[in-house]
DNA sequence: CATGAAATGCTCATGCGGAGCATAAGGGAG
DNA sequence: CTCCCTTATGCTCCGCATGAGCATTTCATG
């Protein structure tokens, strides 16, 4: 939902200038891999300063998208904005409006330094889909903990620890896949994420430029707790598909898979999907039926809320 | 949460200048009203520009509200960046990014255009704690219904009565409290309210400069969406308290009406409060105990999440 | 025709949330 | 002092959503 003044406002004072830039997260899941899409050569996230042509903040993210990548966007909403706590020479400070966008892969020509990157590349410790626990969670783990021992006092100490135990899920506590943000900001403080690239980095996970990894963070938070109560991943899937594919890119980007029999009955119950009385072959077991996404269904649920289930 | 950038990024190019602005909703429930902090007699958020001695975007929405109503602040957060359509002469945007805020309202000695309004002054169709429908209900029914049919089309006039059987609850549909920015703005297109007063405006509530009344609906939503999933009721709480005055400061906010027993079963249940030993007698009734909010507990739940029920 | 891989159907146990009934404990009126 | 009114508290019931599995069905393949 975008939101555009109407009506005319005094100019404040003018001391107070500064530049507002728009950010994007695009978001596309291509082959059960959530990707966000890149420039320069997977470091940034398209950007560009609003100007006065644009319509409005949306449509000013929408043209930098596209005049930097190419690429169409659909679905687009705001998502959070942050302010620069540097000055540039000129006595300005940059305020940066951020937009979380979805979409669908489509291939396009032109920079080559412009693509899909999966967004584990970025935060391989948020994938936990492996069934059996991978390397990486053992080493941030003890890592973390060895970061809490260095505390000056015992307080800090029991306070990060208090905090590894509830962003990573230990001593009972289950893992919460929303948590993105918090699991970051807590490797950073420990010195385990770096924003330039190290050879000595010892929790894997690219860097990217200015605070653009933070505000990636920032969007796949938004999108794990938004597809649990409103149906924003179909607009990441193709016009049919099949339950399973909708499942597998629900567990792309939760990052965490899901009881079948349970996300079926879920998808079903709600009416979110119409049978196109196709069937998909190519699956390696017994054909499913393709499904159709039902626009007019959300409409007249529009705010109520559809869920999808998170197994534990 | 306030994020801040702490690397330097180099000034985009200079046509981009705008004008970034601080704008507060702040919120306080006194006497079982919603209230909210206003300046300018009523017609005006607390508001100015983020400059160059503001740390942040907070601080700065921090500063302004002091500065502006001399009432402290407690908890803050984000709400949402417009953008003004509208140019200056100077060719400059202004860019308002809200913040919306709840404390505990306190006298304060200064400007007598400042002060606490309810916020049902503005939004008088959205309090329906009332347990018999209200006039207003019916009045704003029919003119939205005459609205209908002034469309153009069938289509048209179908799809406006399908908003309004969503957004007012209609056809079997139940009241939904955290609409309340759909319904102003069907309200606004069908010409039921307006920026300024006028003696024809049928439907009550007052006006706002600019598109205040718009930030306030948006932060009300906000609250209570809320409320329902994380404890920052009791933000709004003396630190001592009954649970039928935490109960109707939450009917307050959302607007209608809880069933008692399950409204303590769930606060209890969550382990959101303690006794403190003490009760309070003056309460008409059998003498109530006295609680204080565990914030401990809610620190070590953090972010999972801790709801309050809201009866149909 | 036997097997493997998915797709589908169903059953069960649990927990939460919506509604109500019933009892307890003060204050005030008669 | 007793009855009545009001609010505080305790508990019970029921329906539904959700987490877990078991069992069958339906293709492709060797």
């Amino acid at each position: 939902m975008d939101q555009v003044r109407t009506r005319h406002r005094p100019a404040p004072v003018a001391s107070a200038e500064a530049i507002a830039e728009l950010i994007a997260v695009i978001v596309a899941v291509t082959a059960g891999e959530p990707r966000v899409l890149t420039i320069d050569v997977g470091t940034a996230l398209p950007s560009g300063p609003f100007e006065l042509t644009h319509r409005s903040l949306q449509a000013g993210t929408r043209s930098w998208v596209e005049q930097q990548t190419h690429h169409p966007l659909g679905y687009v909403e705001q998502l959070y904005t942050f302010a620069d706590r540097d000055r540039t020479a000129a006595g300005q400070r940059t305020v940066s409006i951020s937009y979380l966008g979805l979409t669908r892969e489509v291939r396009v020509a032109g920079d080559p330094g412009v693509g899909w990157q999966s967004w584990y590349r970025y935060f391989p410790w948020e994938d936990r889909r492996a069934t059996s626990t991978p390397a990486l969670a053992d080493t941030i783990d003890t890592s973390l903990r060895a970061w809490a021992d260095t505390a000056d006092d015992a307080a800090t100490r029991r306070d990060r620890l208090r905090r590894i135990s509830i962003t990573f899920g230990h001593d009972g506590r289950t893992w919460n896949e929303e948590l993105i943000l918090q699991r970051y900001e807590l490797l950073w403080e420990a010195g385990l994420v770096a924003e330039a690239p190290q050879a000595t980095d010892p929790v894997e996970g690219d860097p990217m430029t200015h605070d653009h990894r933070r505000i990636l963070a920032t969007g796949i938070a938004r999108l794990r707790a938004k597809i649990k109560y409103r149906p924003v991943v179909f607009e990441l899937m193709p016009p049919r598909f099949t339950l399973l594919q909708l499942q597998r890119t629900v567990e792309a980007l939760a990052g965490r898979l899901l009881h079948k029999q349970n996300f079926r009955r879920l998808v079903e119950q709600q009416d979110l999907v119409e049978e196109t009385g196709d069937v998909a072959t190519e699956t390696g077991g017994r054909p499913a039926k393709l499904f159709r996404f039902r626009r007019d269904v959300v409409a007249e649920r529009a705010v109520t809320g559809s869920k999808l289930p998170l197994a534990r």
